[in-house]
DNA sequence: GTAGAATTTGAACAGTGTTCAATAGAAAAA
DNA sequence: TTTTTCTATTGAACACTGTTCAAATTCTAC
């Protein structure tokens, strides 16, 4: 006969349910008992997959940049056209946002001297989806035939808009009479148009 | 004789240790026992004055917006020239979150679907906020004889920038070889430099 | 079957927001 | 002055939180 649907407790099903919660309760609300309750299991069992909440939302943490980065590498690979290819980057970021807020609010919202240690490695990860941007932007500086002097600074700007951007939406603090499409339609419209030449400071170090 | 510095307990003086603790603590880890503690006071003394954490929280997103308005509002009579007074306004903003961190994070950073309700009539007052932001976008178009067909939308995308530059930086997520001080000055390059021509898509509503 | 390891349990501890009857203090009325 | 009334404060109680841990259970290998 066929294998029932096993609903064994194991790391996968505990980081699947939390990713769940987390969508409708938040990090705050979030409670361990909870996440236990799901599972169907007791609050112990959670602490012996996980050694406590801090190391069960890192590994969500990793889940999401490992996600967002593999978007973001696909996207590079895929599309050449230096333009085309910044423009999706963007994209591509606010969709992500957009689709997994749960991951997203986790990923770049929490303050580091608020959570446990989290692992300067993994910091590192996160840091590749900026790099990806800081390529494109290279490489549209070239196609446009302008300098950029300091790439790396520019990706670093289109990513505080962009987060700027997705964290106001979600905090619902933008003015209903303005579309989201509108917002970010625009904004991806003025990244293009960035007035290249301009000469940044020093970025220092 | 001189009165002696009272330590008696009113809303006033709970507030102000509220704040103290915000700034060390943050929301997550923020207590009304420990509220309690540190005015000299019991629990039930907090709730006489304030209704629950969320009024008492509320009433200092309040003198937040006040305190933000009332520089922006200066600002924006003080200095005449549109350009000046654009670049003034984000200024402003940037160091009013940067040395209010506490007020910055209760201010923008909630999700209201997880907060108490939060009366409409307050958000309106933050709505001030960017409205002195959209009439200096007016005045810098006209000034510069280009046609802005939204500045209110164009007043939204610069508090994006803003938010975004202020938030991650807050969370420790820009690379350390970027110096705050370029992200923040070439930011304000490029939005003083933006491409005022370009037509948005329609705002909608 | 049995030894041993891996897994699960539920009670316990100190902390949380919140409520509330009891109390104290001050002011007003008698 | 005494009594009443209102304001302010207290601390115990409730249900919740993250976390620990000895005990109980289940699984694996021999």
């Amino acid at each position: 006969m066929a294998t029932l649907p096993k609903t064994e407790i194991n790391p996968r099903r505990i980081l699947d349910v939390t990713r769940a919660l987390l969508v409708q309760q938040g990090l705050t609300q979030l409670s361990i008992r909870m996440i236990a309750r799901a599972v169907g299991c007791s609050v112990g069992s959670i602490y012996f997959h996980f050694k406590n909440k801090d190391e069960l939302i890192h590994a969500l943490i990793e889940e999401g940049f490992d996600k967002l980065v593999a978007l973001q590498d696909a996207t590079e690979a895929a599309i050449t056209d230096p333009r085309s290819r910044l423009s999706a980057l963007c994209r591509n970021y606010y969709n992500f946002a957009l689709s997994n807020p749960e991951y997203y609010e986790i990923m770049f919202t929490l303050k580091p001297e608020r959570m446990a240690r989290y692992p300067a490695e993994k910091y590192r990860k996160a840091r590749r989806s900026v790099e990806v941007v800081s390529r494109a932007v290279e490489a549209y500086s070239r196609q446009q035939k302008t300098d950029i002097p300091h790439p790396y600074l520019v990706a670093h700007l289109i990513w505080c808009f962009m987060h700027g951007i997705v964290t106001l939406m979600q905090a619902r603090r933008i003015d209903r009479s303005i579309l989201p499409e509108a917002i970010i339609e625009t904004s991806i419209q003025q990244i293009l148009n960035l007035n290249l030449s301009t000469p940044p400071l020093p970025s220092g170090g």
